[in-house]
DNA sequence: GGAAGCTTTTGACATTAATCAAAAAATCAA
DNA sequence: TTGATTTTTTGATTAATGTCAAAAGCTTCC
């Protein structure tokens, strides 16, 4: 929980009872691999902190598993337009890894904005920041060739091309696993 | 001023005291077509409402004009990343009709999160509103053909089509404008 | 009204990446 | 270890889109 509250103490400073407060409504979780957090087309109910292990965020689109997002230890994960919009989503979280997690409901977090401001803060802030790597991740993509894709990524997230299976990168990336496999072998 | 706080007013209740403070904060701009309203590299120190009219957000990359988003009449106009980091960006807004704008400065908008709970509230669900157009964005093109992003377009935002010239319409679908031109011969 | 400057279309061709199929390699469990 | 399963690589072919070049169509503004 500490590395948790590390985290989020870089976008705020929790006054004592805003800590407190916070800290009784997460519920640490521990799961085996292949556990699936969030259902195909159901509600996104909590927002998921991964203290150690790694989330896969996939849909299917048109029979094909594509990869939306992936979250190794110290990030989030959450079917982001399900959690806001409080409507099922294709998207689909599962755990790549054992892992340990910390959840926050909706309602519950919902009612700390709602009691402390530095919360809401705390909230516009995470959400400015997933804004910003989501445009970096649009920006990695638009108008880039397969090759420049997968150079971008091992820059960025090289830990990920070792704990991730070649096809759920490729997707990912926007590109078929063949593709990803011959760039791969042209280095 | 009315429809600006029309459309605020969709996601928070303003005391009298907090509207104010926001009314008293923005600066009303009357702008000519092709006014910059952001230079490229700098930072884009204001959050920009359009009243009428319409913004492009474009950058250059290799060399090519790449246009990034649209913003008509009652929606935003901001160079997201650069206003939430601070740091300069490489794209460009600018004025693709002559428009009637509301802009707040990154400090005045500090000041009021601060001030009051409710905006900070206000500015956590715009930026969780455009958090979902983005990834929206980000789903109509991955693993899309030219021909259904266009498509795509076509339903959701038929007037852009009239209002936006063929080659930034393009772009912004990731695609050239040859391309696109042969799309739309072949209905 | 017409020349100048944009925007859009069309054509020929090159390139990139997808698809389909199968083999090779790696992983996992009994 | 060994067989079963999954993952990755390789090959042949096809489809989609980009690039370069030029023509056609629109604006606009002296």
């Amino acid at each position: 929980m500490e590395t948790y509250f590390a985290v989020l103490s870089q976008f705020i400073h929790f006054s004592p009872e805003s800590k407190e407060a916070f800290a009784a409504a997460i519920k640490r979780l521990e799961l085996p691999k292949g556990y699936v957090l969030v259902k195909e087309d159901t509600i996104c109910n909590y927002l998921y902190f991964v203290e150690s292990g790694l989330t896969r965020t996939y849909y299917f689109k048109d029979g094909k598993d594509i990869t939306d997002w992936i979250s190794p230890e110290n990030s989030f994960a959450c079917s982001i337009v399900s959690f806001i919009t409080r409507k099922p989503d294709r998207r689909i979280i599962e755990l790549l890894e054992p892992s340990v997690l910390y959840a926050i409901s909706y309602e519950k977090l919902e009612e700390l904005y709602s009691l402390f401001h530095e919360i809401e803060r705390l909230g516009r802030l995470l959400v400015s920041s997933g804004m910003v790597q989501m445009q970096q991740k649009f920006d990695d993509q638009h108008f880039e060739t397969a090759a420049r894709r997968y150079q971008t990524l091992m820059k960025t997230n090289p830990s990920l091309l070792l704990r991730v299976p070649l096809g759920m990168i490729a997707s990912f990336l926007g590109i078929t696993q063949e593709t990803l496999s011959r760039i791969r072998s042209q280095v």
